[in-house]
DNA sequence: TTGTTTACTTACTACTAAGTAAGTATATTT
DNA sequence: AAATATACTTACTTAGTAGTAAGTAAACAA
């Protein structure tokens, strides 16, 4: 991939985030990276083109981190998981998901399949992560794993959300007290 | 309030609800209302003071809302409140804190404020909810009840996000998980 | 009856959006 | 050396956006 082909994927991510994926332009892109609104177009003929590579980046940088994770006790694991979480807190930045669902249903079907791919990914390593430590007594909680994923992955989704209404504080409240759960009995 | 203030009002809140702030606009409106763009801007002149009225006839029926279930146990508001989410789960909306957050930096700053009056209204309700359920001990819960209490509304919230992307079961069981977690020990 | 307010419509402006066709400079291959 | 591919720019179209100025018909008030 050409250098002007990752800039203007890693801006366009910090936008989705920021702004949203109807609320930027092409134009934030070419404005701040000093090319032609065109030369956007040459990368990534229609939006939906642009929105597609930027999940599909989004899904391969979280099945690299989690590999990383493996080998950790599975507590561990999600802490790493709500380290991610934080430093996109800390930059004002919300998660993909949080930002494109409410515009779900705006987005062309290719995008739509490809937020849809995102969430039942994450969804699943979850999952696996919460059975087995379970399974190993290290974390504790009620119900089926797969509701409790869905839990925690809408907490640290929407906590991001609330923080740009109430402030940081929100954030930090609400990952160091969803960890505390699944600690203890 | 004139008649056709009214219907403007009450479609603009689907349509935030539906497909966000940002992605309506007047002529969204007027097609359906069968009016003219104009007409809509003689009622709201900028699309800032349309979205307050929204949020400020939300606040307004949320404590009415709340009001009713004044006398009811503490455990029995909180099935209220997540009736009211079901509610709007099966229409397909999303709560407005979750739509209007995620454009939160691209709103003007008086509906900023409205927002977060939203926010901390509700918090501040569920908060002495569940102060007070603990105290009668009719519900059962770690930690602070105002973090508490954040948790709970960025599920709901969350989970209507999330059900958008994974369909309605995702909202069905997070909600009963919820209210599972707070009755028992 | 005259004046004024209400609730609009008609007809527009100024601007921004995504997207495209055609041209150009530079590097790479044949 | 000629042909081709890459990575753009220039200049444009089409279609939408919020917003406005001026006019109008009907209800109401003085």
């Amino acid at each position: 991939m050409s250098e002007t082909k990752d800039k203007i994927v890693a801006l366009a991510d910090r936008l989705v985030r920021t702004k949203g994926f109807n609320a930027f332009s092409y134009k934030d892109i070419s404005g701040p990276l000093e090319i032609k609104n065109a030369a956007v177009h040459y990368h990534f003929p229609a939006k939906a083109d642009l929105g597609v590579e930027i999940v599909d980046q989004d899904i391969a940088k979280f099945i690299a981190q989690t590999n990383k994770w493996k080998s950790l006790p599975e507590e561990e694991q999600l802490v790493k998981l709500t380290e991610v979480f934080r430093r996109h807190s800390k930059e004002g930045n919300i998660c993909l998901m949080g930002s494109l669902a409410p515009d779900f249903e705006t987005l062309e079907p290719a995008m739509q399949a490809k937020v849809q791919e995102m969430a039942s990914g994450i969804l699943a390593w979850l999952t696996r992560c919460l059975e087995e430590g379970r399974k190993k007594k290290r974390i504790h909680f009620k119900g089926a794993a797969n509701t409790r994923a869905l839990i925690i992955i809408s907490n640290l989704q929407a906590s991001l959300l609330l923080s740009r209404v109430m402030g940081p504080s929100a954030f930090r409240h609400i990952a160091e007290q969803l960890l505390d759960d699944l600690r203890h009995k």
